[in-house]
DNA sequence: TAGATTGTTAATCGATTAACAATC
DNA sequence: TAGATTGTTAATCGATTAACAATC
């Protein structure tokens, strides 16, 4: 059996960015790309690009760099996006309806087949051709579908006994959107997106700068 | 003027996990708490924790533990929560609608005031209460109305010609929701909350413990 | 007092960056 | 060939973790 190396977390953030600048470069006609490049592009170094290229495997030639299709490819399967999995979301509110929306999704191997939400309300309607079904039925259906990721947007209040009735339906990773820690198996990957705290770095971000243009000219 | 200490990201990442954790223990009538109990329930390390609420300032007592009001204060405080800031969005889109309908981002001090759009049928809408106004008076009202925060949910090719207008517009800080890299002057805080880099994380993971799953039977 | 907990210093770990030989 | 670019090794940097004295 192959070694499986675990790709580095930041490496894995950076490579959807990667991905999309090549899209764009090959839409523009280009053939291949050089390191060099995509870090100017991206503000990053092009040796640390160079090191995450390398883990898909692709080698790159002296002087031309790498195919762009070649690399688009083998980032995209090094991340699974050319493995179209099915999910369920729970929590039918707002955001809920944004994800199911968004059809960028389905572009990175996310199908959301279909959507729980306990508010009679709610329940029977569709949102963007997805089903609103009963939370009741999740479980059941979950395990029943073999549904192996489930996408929790429900209220903090009752993020862990959502994220309970996933488990008990068999999924194996969360993406959770709700501000709470959740507890799960440890065979269960746990994903957290949470808003709050890209928006905590942006207004820490904004009060940290604010003061330093403010000393600036006083040194001057 | 007092030398402003720059918050290290993945210290500011936690931060919002604290506060959220602080209320619920508040709630529950708690009235201190040790970083060991933060840590626990967070999956952290406790002296991880000590060191990231010493950059609030707040000092803790041995054998007691810390003061959660004073903590929930401090850490608010640090992040610049109870300041409320004004923002305008561009792109008037579900994911858009989403982010304005979400109650909790003025919980964190931001206060969406307006959101633009090119689309003539929405323009002249309402979301939530939120106006939809016409994309071309961004910039004007943008500087008009001091707006230091821009919301970019516009799709990846309109995502640059968006931040240059909310630049103009004088904006400080820009919350890019776009998969796209934005150029800005250096004087302007980008953050970027990428869902696929999210999503990313979440997919390699699953198929990396997947694999681990496999081979531990085998070496047993 | 004894034991839990803080605050701090030192050690470790992992990611990024620098340096540079190999290659086309 | 000369120069751009890769791939790789070593150095640096910064964050996390371990160790432990001080405190209540």
């Amino acid at each position: 059996m192959a070694p499986v190396k675990i790709t580095p977390e930041p490496t894995i953030r950076r490579l959807p960015k990667y991905i999309h600048l090549l899209m764009v470069l090959k839409h523009k006609g280009y053939k291949n790309v050089s390191s060099t490049l995509i870090a100017e592009s991206l503000e990053l170094d092009s040796t640390l690009v160079r090191k995450d290229i390398e883990i898909t495997g692709i080698v790159g030639r002296p002087k031309i760099g790498f195919l762009i299709d070649e690399l688009i490819t083998a980032l995209r399967e090094h991340l699974n996006w050319n493995n179209m999995e099915d999910a369920f979301l729970v929590g039918a509110g707002s955001l809920g309806a944004a994800i199911i929306g968004y059809k960028g999704f389905r572009e990175c191997g996310l199908n959301i087949v279909a959507a729980f939400d306990n508010d009679p309300a709610k329940i029977g309607t569709e949102i963007k051709g997805i089903h609103v079904l009963d939370y009741t039925k999740l479980e059941d259906l979950c395990s029943r579908m073999h549904i192996h990721i489930g996408i929790l947007t429900v209220p903090a209040s009752e993020a862990q006994q959502a994220a309970d009735a996933l488990v008990r339906g068999g999924v194996k990773a969360i993406w959770n959107f709700s501000p709470t820690q959740i507890s799960t198996p440890e065979w269960v990957v746990v994903e957290y997106a949470q808003l709050t705290m890209s928006l905590a770095v942006l207004k820490r971000k904004l009060i940290e700068t604010a003061v330093v243009d403010e000393i600036i000219p006083e040194t001057n």
